[in-house]
DNA sequence: AGTGCGATTGACT
DNA sequence: GTCAATCGCACTA
């Protein structure tokens, strides 16, 4: 489902307009899986993470950022996807606005930067993201390029695993763009 | 009730 | 390259 997300769209419904951008890079946490965060069961944070596939999971991170997850198991499984960069599409203007900043690979290209991008927070936490509301993902018309694979970034537990994948030739990637694993 | 720690970012050397 | 900011929450007792 990682690797099946990448080339999606990701849109955002704003009160000033609406705000997509391409996914282009993606990890996945999987059942067994100890840097997960359903890795120890279900708590009051990540209960969403548990909903049947296709919901968002928000939460913070370092106190700081927010995370933007989809559930990726049948219901009453804790998987997902974690978005971590976003190609920006539509509304680039209101992007800049969220963001500080003009510099297009900076909007969206790192899993806080684009909740920060996107206005996310935690009051999205479990709603549908394949139902247009305020945030749904939606098909591309064009087709992917290459996808690359490699480690997930910022973890120490099951650090190993190649579970991260994102679009070889973008320039949005927000870590390193080689075949890294092992 | 107290404690320690991140699925990060931005500022700075 | 290093490092501090910042806070919700999971863990322990």
């Amino acid at each position: 489902m990682a690797r099946y997300l990448i080339g999606k769209i990701v849109v955002r419904k704003l009160p000033e307009g609406i705000v997509s951008g391409r996914i282009v890079e993606t990890e996945a946490y999987i059942v067994g899986d100890a840097a997960g965060h359903a890795y120890r069961g279900m708590t009051p944070r990540n209960r969403t993470l548990f909903l049947e596939r296709g919901h968002a999971y928000v939460y913070l991170a370092y106190g700081i950022s927010y995370m933007l997850n989809v559930s990726g198991g049948a219901k009453g499984i804790g998987t997902g996807v974690l978005i971590r960069a976003l190609q920006p599409l539509e509304g680039i203007a209101i992007m800049q606005q969220n963001r500080g900043t003009e510099r297009l690979p900076d909007l969206a290209r790192g899993p806080g930067r684009l909740a920060q991008a996107l206005r996310i927070d935690r009051r999205l936490d479990g709603i549908d993201l394949c139902q247009k509301g305020p945030l749904w993902l939606a098909r591309d018309v064009h087709k992917p390029g290459d996808i690359g694979q490699g480690l997930r970034i910022g973890i120490t537990k099951d650090a190993d695993r190649p579970l991260r994948f994102f679009l070889y030739d973008s320039p949005f990637v927000s870590g390193p763009r080689s075949l890294n694993s092992r």
